[in-house]
DNA sequence: AACCCGGGGTC
DNA sequence: GACCCAGGGTT
């Protein structure tokens, strides 16, 4: 089936590629970094990550010895940390077990954690020119577009059955290149959401979607599970110059990041400041401030303001919660995204 | 097999 | 608002 479209694929890839900063020097160690860093993300939102990250980390060992919060400070706003707990984990396993080399062998590199079929197929065809597929949601369009796949995209028989198919009948050499290629044409012409650009496919005589105007009607994919709300109240503490922030716990989500405190539902003021109180804080002022909202994959957080300014007393400490500035925040203490909107708190002086 | 895990771009 | 992104781990 793809043994006829393995040529035009390879030269069309060769001569449209995009330049991208991990295809200039392409080692084991930054194939991996790019491939974690590209899983369900944009490539122009890895790009400046990928750079920093490998300027603060340029070895395997590095990475395996870094510390948590540097590490999770280097993906601070990438999202879904665990790639990067995972990745620190198996540079570890790496480090002791094949003496800091990325192993060539596709078994061993998909037994690593945070490395599945995709990643291994990329990184064994890609550093070590393996013959492995890498099946992605960019391969799935195209596979689903040229052969009109009634199934389901979502599925993980499909993604299997895909592998299967990719393997029997990827070409001897260029393993790489090939998987590269069906994936830069889906990235860059097989596009998503009825948008293709079908005069620049070089398989595009082999599309039975297109020979048969339906292209519009594949991937079939099943829709996704509908988001519930949680609804929040963040409070801004100022303590001189300095505001409380506390660590998220270990697991689930945005495990181990820090936030601002806040308490489940929409409190009322009096609420907060017995909350407030409860941290053996004494509030001075208090006022409401904006409302926001933040939209993860299955969760929306429905966010409601205060400031409160609390008296710079030592008398009592807080257990849960750290006072830091601005500065310390920025350089230490990696934060997600959804807070964003209240992060502009810091900037003010004490009234 | 279903669900969890972020954030942002695009239509 | 819905969809998607060079997916993987857990249950």
């Amino acid at each position: 089936m793809f043994e006829n479209r393995a040529k035009p694929l390879l030269e069309w890839y060769k001569k449209e590629k995009r330049s991208l900063p991990w295809r200039e020097d392409a080692t084991p160690y930054h194939i991996w970094v790019s491939e974690i860093m590209l899983q369900q993300t944009r490539v122009e939102a890895v790009k400046r990550y990928y750079a920093r990250f490998l300027e603060k980390l340029p070895t395997i060992e590095a990475l395996a010895e870094c510390e948590e919060e540097i590490l999770l400070k280097l993906w601070e706003g990438l999202g879904y940390y665990n790639r990067v707990k995972n990745m620190q984990k198996a540079a570890k396993v790496i480090v002791e077990k094949y003496d800091g080399e990325m192993p060539s062998d596709y078994d061993k590199i998909l037994e690593l954690p945070g490395i599945g079929s995709y990643t291994a197929g990329a990184i064994a065809s890609i550093a070590f020119g393996v013959r492995k597929p890498a099946v992605d949601g960019n391969v799935l369009r195209v596979l689903a577009r040229q052969e009109e796949w009634e199934k389901d995209i979502a599925k993980t028989s499909t993604k299997k059955e895909a592998e299967y198919i990719l393997e029997e009948q990827m070409p001897e050499n260029d393993a790489g290149e090939f998987n590269q290629s069906l994936m830069e044409l889906g990235a860059t012409v097989c596009l998503p959401n009825g948008m293709p650009k079908c005069e620049k496919c070089p398989i595009l005589n082999c599309c039975k979607s297109k020979k048969h105007g339906t292209i519009e009607q594949y991937p079939k994919k099943s829709g996704k599970v509908k988001r519930r709300i949680e609804k929040k109240t963040v409070l801004l503490i100022q303590k001189q110059e300095y505001f409380a922030v506390r660590k998220r716990p270990d697991e689930g989500l945005l495990a181990g990041l820090y936030e601002f405190p806040n308490q489940e539902g929409f409190l009322s003021e009096k609420e907060v400041l017995f909350f407030v109180e409860k941290q053996n804080l004494v509030p001075i002022q208090i006022k409401k401030i904006e409302n926001a909202k933040h939209i993860f994959s299955h969760v929306e957080w429905q966010m409601q303001g205060y400031f409160i300014l609390v008296e710079d007393t030592e008398l009592k400490k807080s257990k849960d919660f750290i006072f830091i500035d601005k500065e310390e925040a920025s350089e230490n203490y990696p934060m997600p995204s959804a807070f964003s909107v209240y992060k502009k708190y810091m900037d003010k002086k004490l009234e």
